[in-house]
DNA sequence: ACGACGCCTACCCATGTGGCTAGTGGACGA
DNA sequence: TCGTCCACTAGCCACATGGGTAGGCGTCGT
């Protein structure tokens, strides 16, 4: 049973992402995003990333600022600012930019 | 019809969130993310950088900053923030973060 | 000659970033 | 119970970023 207060960190997230649309269970969705095994693009390092700092990537990954990370996910600017470290360490960037493009290039984030 | 690679975008980013499960068609899912139709991203050709343009957009998708960016292209700081600039305004960029994703998603930027 | 464009330089200033340090509380496994 | 991890909070400070403004020079087309 997934966990119903991640569901909706994640849905609150992706709301406003282009190109995607949330529906509720009894909609006809116009498809679905499902586990194919195998078809995945799995990463390319053995990177772990915690459902938060991928929340917060995602974000980074749309230019928002720690500010407007923060308002998103209802934290301080401290946290999102502690995230964003994280995800520097994790991913061995200089900058959050430089996290964005690593974390594209080996298959964590997708454009 | 959504577009596979999105679908598998969103599946690799959400495959390792601690929490959410990702299920088959035939599963019952607590929510459901679909993409919306025609919502696509596509490369713009209505987009020119120029050369400059292009060598700073690559230095940025290094995580460079204007100061190595100025280094490494022999200018000053001072030209380096102008041509960042000018990347902000051709790409509709809130920062240099945003340039380089939304760079990435239209095609100008590969990883 | 002139305008447009690309590239370049400089300055000011408000805001953002990132490194560092220090701390709390909950969940979980040994 | 204890150690580890995750998530969170807070503050300081040096440095970086980005918007705005102003300007110069070379090239090219009209």
């Amino acid at each position: 049973m997934a966990d119903p207060a991640l569901a909706d960190r994640i849905a609150s997230v992706l709301a406003d992402v282009e190109g995607l649309e949330l529906v509720g269970k009894d909609d006809e969705p116009d498809a679905l995003v499902v586990a194919a095994p195998g078809a995945v693009a799995e990463p390319e390092a053995s990177i772990a990333l915690t459902g938060r700092e991928l929340e917060v990537l995602a974000l980074l990954a749309e230019g928002a600022s720690n500010k407007l990370i923060a308002r998103r996910l209802g934290i301080s600017t401290h946290t999102a600012k502690y995230h964003v470290a994280s995800l520097l360490e994790k991913l061995d960037a200089v900058s959050r930019t430089d996290a964005v493009a690593h974390a594209a290039r080996i298959g964590v984030l997708h454009f």
